[in-house]
RNA sequence: GCGGUCGUGGCGAAGUGGUUAACGCACCGGAUUGUGGCUCCGGCAUUCGUGGGUUCGAUUCCCACCGAUCGCCCCA
């Protein structure tokens, strides 16, 4: 038979790793308790046309990267690539925004699906935490959206950071602009790269960060979205900013960072690691503001504001800045037994170990005393429990206790309970 | 989707067109009839990502596929 192996951009997570992952939630769930952010979990499939009306039509992601497939009910549905359009989806449809208490502010943690070539920090299936706040445009919010993210990152440990923001600015002064650009790249198109041509029409700004066409003269001359904001545009993100810098959040401001998914206005943001021997890929979270959203399928007009954090990236950024989550994983006691009568009581005993709160294994491997020692050892236990001949017919067992290799006989009957005292008086004392 | 590099035991890592595939770590057993961390001794890949081809013979050469990785595209 041919070996079977996870698909190609999937992974395992195996326990080691895995304990990070549990860390690094549990951190974040805390924050989110903080400032005040509820949980929700939405299907990990969806109707295919809420990406292409909700993420765009245009957009990469859309056109090259989803894993859409028909059901047996001829109903086309999408592994779900990023989580906005899904949430908003789930607003709309539980009618959210209804409830009394206004915005409404969500996180999630969820598997997002990309048919992409992988690389490290780029999967198939990659795990995303992320934020919507649904339902105020008060620039309050972005920025405290923002804070949630890089608390985050501060509060796990990572120093280099850089945060990076923009306005893609209103409907309007989007249009103004992409007018503008339109007007600045026609009479160089001939001289853009094949990519950026037809950008010309569907995008023009993603022109701007087109790596290809980089060094091209025009784009040092090319229009600045700044300069077209509208009023409220421009005082929006001067309020953003603004707050920022109430909340010493340190930024840097990007007219170029256009985000690649089609329902983002006004507050665009990208956080990037700058650690050292990071990649290719820096992005750890990209969000901003998508005030069309929510009205585009199908709910009454309301702002919202997200980002998407990719969990594999910060496990990755940790790594690069040396960062350890390990802990200890402790075993309080290992049940070492001889001989099958032995065994039989060793079964019970362990139960009630666990039953106690005691963090308990044994062998089941059927070895030596000694070998059984070495891995009571390695496991780091504080007490080794033996149960042989000797023990049964005193009916007792003899309590080891690792550090200090004290040996004391206690009575079979109240083991657990002794064991649960011995560890309660040695925390107290600690 | 495009280009480069790579793929040997649980891990790390030598190696060669030819009869037994180094070594280190880990693991298992013994020295030490029921007690760990040290030491010594011994064991541990019918097999070199998968499938074809060339050859008297391939892990070593060629091709395809799969996977990893780096860069591009794009993004978390």
């Amino acid at each position: 038979m041919m070996n079977i192996k996870a698909p190609r951009g999937t992974a395992d997570i195996l326990p080691k790793e895995a304990e990070k992952w549990q860390l690094v939630e549990n951190k974040i769930k805390d924050i989110c308790a903080r400032y005040h952010f509820e949980e929700i979990r939405t299907p990990v499939f969806e109707h295919t046309e809420l990406f292409q009306r909700g993420v765009g039509d245009s957009t990469d992601i859309v056109q090259k990267e989803m894993y859409t497939f028909q059901d047996r009910g001829g109903r086309s549905l999408t592994l779900r690539p990023e989580g906005t359009a899904s949430v908003a989806r789930a607003f709309v449809q539980n009618k959210l925004y209804g409830e009394v208490i206004q915005p409404v502010k969500l996180y999630y943690f969820m598997q997002m699906f990309r048919y992409e070539r992988p690389q490290q920090g780029r999967m198939r299936q990659l795990n995303q935490f992320g934020v919507e706040v649904l339902g105020s445009d008060n620039p309050a919010v972005d920025a405290e959206v923002i804070d949630l993210a890089m608390t985050v990152y501060r509060e796990l440990g990572l120093k280099s950071l850089k945060l990076v923001i923009n306005s893609l600015g209103d409907a309007e002064s989007r249009k103004n602009y992409r007018d503008a650009l339109i007007g600045h790249f026609t009479p160089v198109k001939e001289e853009l790269c094949p990519d950026c041509q037809v950008r010309l029409q569907q995008n023009p700004m993603r022109i701007l960060d087109c790596k290809t066409d980089r060094d091209h003269p025009s784009m040092k001359t090319a229009p600045s979205i700044l300069d077209y904001l509208n009023e409220t545009s421009s005082q929006y993100f001067e309020q953003v900013k603004e707050n920022l810098d109430i909340l010493g959040i340190e930024y840097e401001i990007d007219p170029n960072l256009v985000r690649g998914l089609d329902y983002y206005n006004h507050t665009a943001f990208e956080i990037m690691s700058n650690a050292e021997g990071f990649g290719a890929i820096t992005t750890l979270v990209g969000g901003g503001r998508y005030n069309g959203l929510i009205e585009e399928i199908g709910g009454p007009t309301t702002p919202g504001i997200g980002f998407g954090m990719g969990i594999e990236r910060l496990l990755m950024a940790l790594e690069a800045e040396n960062i350890s989550l390990e802990q200890p994983s402790e075993l309080d006691c290992y049940l070492i037994s001889i001989g099958d009568k032995a065994e039989k009581k060793a079964i019970k005993i362990l139960h009630d170990l666990r039953e106690q709160g005691i963090r308990a294994d044994r062998d089941y491997q059927g070895r030596k005393m000694k070998a059984q020692f070495k891995t009571a050892d390695r496991l780091g236990v504080k007490f080794v429990l033996v149960l042989g001949e000797d023990e049964l017919d005193k009916q007792v067992i003899n309590v080891k206790n690792m550090a200090t290799q004290e040996q004391q006989e206690i009575g079979l009957d109240h083991v657990a309970k002794n064991i649960r005292e011995q560890l309660d008086g040695g925390e107290r004392h600690a």
